[in-house]
DNA sequence: TATTCGATCCAT
DNA sequence: TGGATCGAATAC
């Protein structure tokens, strides 16, 4: 399998993720079929981007090479889980924002005890990675070598059809059409504007 | 060193 | 709609 199309220009960071709708990741005995995603640029290009402002601690592994996972915490509580793309440098991502289980589904359900229902399972970027049993040991690993925890997988079928908006939680950049989704699959979130949080002391 | 706030999830 | 919960990023 050659994963070379991850390498695409950052420029180009939007269709990768197209392209990533109906690949399946397999980790720790669940496989998930990829049904939404969102793209993200690098440096400086995208102010949504967490690589926007340079290298840091956390987002180092966006400026490696493509086919990495870059994970981070959120909320102090939640795990989220990107692809890196783009040739070295660029540190575009694709975000990982829901799936639909289709394999490992009995392990799948014990690891997600809050679901709703199956379609609930992978319903979100932290569900995903829950639903995966992955955390932040798997930041830094490849997803394209078997060196690593998790895996790609090419699309069993390739999905129906594509549709695309604005990605969620995101302030900047709003009329960007970067998340895309499998039109019609259940397992595909809800969108949610970012609501700004109220400020609770005044400025001096 | 101090403060702010988030690419979320869940129960209400 | 609001609370949980903590570390990275930024402000000082």
């Amino acid at each position: 399998m050659t994963y070379s199309w991850l390498d695409a220009p950052a420029g180009d960071v939007a269709e990768t993720a197209r392209t990533l709708l109906g690949w399946r990741l397999v980790a720790h005995g669940v496989t998930v079929r990829l049904t939404e995603v969102e793209a993200y640029s690098g440096l400086g290009l995208d102010p949504a981007s967490h690589a926007h402002r340079g290298v840091t601690g956390r987002n180092q592994v966006m400026f490696g090479p493509a086919g990495i996972l870059y994970v981070y915490q959120i909320y102090g509580m939640h795990f989220c889980a990107n692809v890196v793309c783009g040739p070295e440098g660029e540190a575009a991502a694709v975000l990982l924002r829901a799936g639909a289980v289709v394999d490992g589904l009995e392990l799948a359900r014990q690891r997600r005890p809050a679901a709703r229902g199956d379609d609930d399972l992978a319903r979100g970027p932290a569900k995903l990675m829950q639903v995966l049993g992955l955390g932040k040991e798997a930041y830094g690993t490849s997803l394209v070598d078997g060196t690593g925890p998790a895996s790609l997988l090419p699309p069993l079928s390739p999905p129906s059809q594509i549709l695309a908006g604005p990605r969620v939680g995101v302030t900047s950049a709003h009329d960007l059409a970067w998340r895309f989704w499998v039109a019609d699959d259940p397992s595909v979130s809800s969108y949610r504007r970012h609501v700004p949080r109220v400020r609770t002391r005044p400025n001096a």
